[in-house]
DNA sequence: ATGTGAAGATGACAAATGTCACTTTATCAT
DNA sequence: ATGATAAAGTGACATTTGTCATCTTCACAT
């Protein structure tokens, strides 16, 4: 299995091809230090796997994997981070990355290449575990933090079922007067400016 | 690394012993054909990896693996199947399952296990591709199949965008009752009542 | 050339929506 | 008991929204 190598770190680039060629089993083609090289090695060496860093100077990992993609779909690239990023692995998701895993975990990157290798993909299992939520509930709106009470909440839940209202003060047992105000007052709170923009605030944030 | 396997068919649980164990590296401590079996097995002998089928006689390998993974949250569970089921997948990650693989790629399943073990989830390619589209699966909407034109479905996707009928007329170059014809007529046609059951209805077919 | 139909515009209207300044009511801590 | 505070209501008002019936244009098929 040959492989190629980008981290910002040089120290990191070095001691992975180390501990991985120490097992017999993989070469390492070449190493760089940012998306540039990722993709200049990448054509040049065509190497079975990318194993690379997300966050780099100049061009990204991530912008890396989207531009060798797209040339070459066929690209096994596993991503290495240092952090969980929301953001980052939804799109790594669907830019079609095959791994997203933490570089500290040494261990586990020369099972992990084994696994990309034979046609698998593979992801930190905290990863694994925070996709429904993270493709269900984009990030997910803290009502609470812009100051929206309970009653408050309840109305914008209804106005995002399409109620209007008069609905909502019969449901609620409010006057519909009193629906106006608070509707008023959420939209003042969220800065949005009539109940169409609340409730497309509601989906997108959901 | 000791391991468990699970499946309908006996020759394949022995087939698979046989692979597996030739690498030297992990020890089936023992094979069952059902969900019970799964279960009763697990608990007798904890194994570092349960490998199960899904579709089984009487208790499937998915009710088994939520009946383990409640009591021992840690357990390292890696689903077997013979073709791809959306359902199966969702439930699958939901439930905290290490890895989904296809059981015919025979050559894949020691790296997947190697993955496993080592702390990594596990998943088909074709599996990963497909999971933003099974999670934001709302069937999508065919505007065309309720006669509505391209016009129209501009006016939709500004509406679903917050803007008022005065913005909406100004960016179409339209007048702003000529806007409020069409949103009329779209109304009618998808059965709506109101401009924001309008865009609730357009981010819910997505 | 003619008329048929689609796209767009108008004007009138009722209803719903959103804003604001106040008032009422109930609760609760002092 | 008395303020303070929060929840709910009122009424007035300007806008926006949605519906409808009725034009005007204009392309284009016959």
């Amino acid at each position: 299995m040959n492989i190629i190598i980008i981290d910002d770190d040089e120290l990191v680039t070095s001691a992975l091809k180390t501990i991985l060629e120490a097992s017999g089993t993989l070469k390492v083609l070449a190493s760089g230090t940012d998306g540039t090289d990722a993709i200049k090695l990448y054509e040049k060496y065509r190497p079975d796997i990318l194993l690379t860093d997300i966050q780099m100077q100049g061009i990204s990992g991530l912008e890396a994997t989207e531009t060798i993609l797209k040339k070459y779909p066929d690209a096994k690239i596993l991503l290495l981070t240092t952090f969980l990023d929301d953001e980052y692995i939804i799109q790594a998701l669907r830019l079609g990355a095959k791994g997203y895993i933490l570089k500290h975990d040494y261990k586990s990157i020369l099972p992990a290449l084994e696994a990309v290798y034979s046609g698998q993909s593979v992801f930190g299992t905290e990863i694994i575990s925070k996709i429904p939520e993270l493709l269900n509930s984009a990030p997910k709106f803290d009502y609470a933090s812009y100051d929206i009470n309970e009653r408050e909440l309840k109305v914008i839940e209804l106005i995002a079922e399409g109620l209007s209202n008069k609905e909502i003060s019969a449901k609620l047992y409010l006057s519909e007067g009193t629906v106006r105000n608070y509707l008023s007052i959420i939209l003042e709170k969220l800065e949005l400016h009539n109940r169409t923009q609340l409730a497309i605030f509601y989906y997108k944030h959901k």
